[in-house]
DNA sequence: CTGTTAGCGCGTTCAC
DNA sequence: GTGAACGCGCTAACAG
């Protein structure tokens, strides 16, 4: 293994003035020693030991992304904003999945913690379990104790810098639009209880449909994937729309009902939301509220990487896109 | 912040005793003392310091991993598999994405180079432009030498461990599956000239179409993408089944023909490859090779972690799955 | 079992 | 400009 040692003898200098010519130092070196480092380093094939440059700088390029699932097209859109922004900044991304158990969650802040990431991006929604909510948020303070940054894309809940989806407003939005479509019995695929992402868009929606004096929807949990969307679905009935709390389960409820005989949208309306990119060719073509995914992840590892004071929560506004999969009525 | 010698101090033993119950070491510490070292450490908050112990170590608890692009369901499965065992194994995974630029695929082996990674992973296609293999394998054979494994998702071109798709033999598999069905007219939306898994499928399918004597079909370029399926799709004609050399092209095929009033698969058939799982619910339901991405990933690493003496190649055959997008012919 | 000590590779004051 | 030397936090002999 070559060493800055091994170069810095093999340039005939001291170790110092290698160090000052291949990592990024602000002295500066003459022209004729730097050459002779540079060729020396070509040479042996030197490679920097970031483990020692961290040690001794006591700061990483490295940031900590903890998602569910990166198999989801949602956190995949998240990540690879983020990433962007990474790459730019010549950070590289440890990534860590927890596929949605919250004891992995902490256990990856202490580890990226250990890791002296520089800061630590958390996606995905936060749980209405106060006690798991409490004890992320010791691991985090005290990953932020010792000067470690944290944003979050979600819910509000950490005390750190957040850029928060309008679920709630979204989906009233939402709402709205399809009462204007005529609907007035609408069932919805709500999701697990104990996820705020999904409470949060049940009850703008919900709400919403008060608000319009519409009647209650018709509420059916299950798992916030592809067949929680299509179990619920299989029990809906009696309604003209169907508002699945996520665009994957929207495609799962597209699959029951094309399974149950039921023509979407002549017999039922769906509407899912986020407006997943890979899903976009799907016949017919979902109505959703479009959540810019990217630039959310982009925007929470600036709000991250750019420490301020205190934290700043960004609210993100959801927009109605109304496609084939909900027609108007009468 | 709180360091291992801190730790010791407060527990009042040596600094090697609280490093033994710390951290993974082999060697037994009395009750009473680990005791009081576990309690020294809660009680300080401490967390190790992974950039020292890997340093001391010389030898770091992270592995790399490479792909063209996250947001492609493609991609997102092989790195979920390869997660999985990293996690499994106590390993953080390191995420670069090329966006598909060869450059940046070499950058990024350099980089995971300097951090000494236990081991690089490298999914996706290799190019035809042997300039750019070429100094892709300088850089990995620098990293290996000095005790860097890595493997490879792929073409077997690397000269290191590599899991590679069969992607010929199931491009062959699928044409005489789509003959069978009595098609003899053929178009391919063949993607971009230098991918060598585009390539591969592409003379896969070609060659088995000669095999059973069947005229030569039309191949239209295109970009590997969404965009370049529908894009090929739009100059098809004259033909009664169009093979997508992967399943996200198909989708833009599916689109192209939708908006061109095409029937799919009354009019024409349509098959594409790798069988992503976000897509499974399509409609009409995709004919395609299915490759099983996530255990790709998930072998890849487990190649690369398991040190050998020298390269292992292992294939992994697609199976052809003949859905609702193709049909029989008369 | 437990403690002492010498590095691991590099950044960075300091003097020159 | 350049070099010498100390320290970053931890591991791993080695000695007891």
């Amino acid at each position: 293994m070559v060493t800055l040692e091994d170069v810095a003898r093999h340039a005939g200098v001291s170790l110092a003035t290698a160090s000052r010519v291949l990592n990024g130092s602000t002295r500066q070196v003459g022209a004729s020693l730097r050459e002779k480092v540079e060729v020396a380093a070509a040479q042996l094939g030197y490679r920097t030991n970031v483990a020692a440059q961290t040690l001794a700088r006591g700061a990483s390029n490295v940031i900590g992304l903890v998602v569910h699932d990166l198999t989801d097209p949602y956190f995949a859109a998240i990540a690879d904003g983020a990433m962007r922004v990474a790459e730019r900044q010549g950070l590289m991304v440890m990534v860590g999945t927890t596929h949605r158990d919250p004891q992995r969650e902490i256990a990856y802040v202490s580890t990226l913690n250990a890791q002296r990431v520089r800061a630590v991006l958390l996606a995905g929604s936060r749980l209405t379990d106060t006690q798991v909510t409490r004890r992320l948020r010791e691991e985090l303070d005290r990953y932020r104790e010792t000067g470690g940054r944290v944003a979050c894309v979600g819910q509000d809940m950490l005390g750190v810098d957040t850029v928060a989806p309008g679920n709630r407003e979204g989906a009233a939005a939402l709402a709205r639009a399809l009462a204007g479509l005529g609907h007035r019995g609408f069932a919805i695929l709500a999701g697990p209880e104990g996820l705020i992402t999904a409470r949060d868009r049940v009850a703008g929606f919900t709400e919403e449909l008060h608000r319009l004096g519409l009647p209650d929807p018709l509420v059916l949990h299950g798992s916030f994937d592809r067949d929680g969307g299509y179990g619920a679905a299989t029990r809906v009935s009696g309604v003209t729309c169907v508002f699945a709390v996520n665009d994957v389960m929207a495609v799962g409820a597209l699959a029951a009902f094309r399974d149950r005989g039921i023509r979407v949208p002549e017999d039922v309306s769906v509407a899912g939301f986020d407006d997943i990119f890979t899903l976009r060719d799907l016949v017919p073509a979902l109505s959703t509220v479009r959540l810019p995914l990217a630039d959310m992840g982009a925007r929470a590892l600036e709000l991250a990487l750019d420490a301020a004071e205190e934290a700043r929560v960004e609210g993100v506004a959801g927009e109605v896109v109304l496609r084939a999969s909900t027609r108007a009525l009468g």
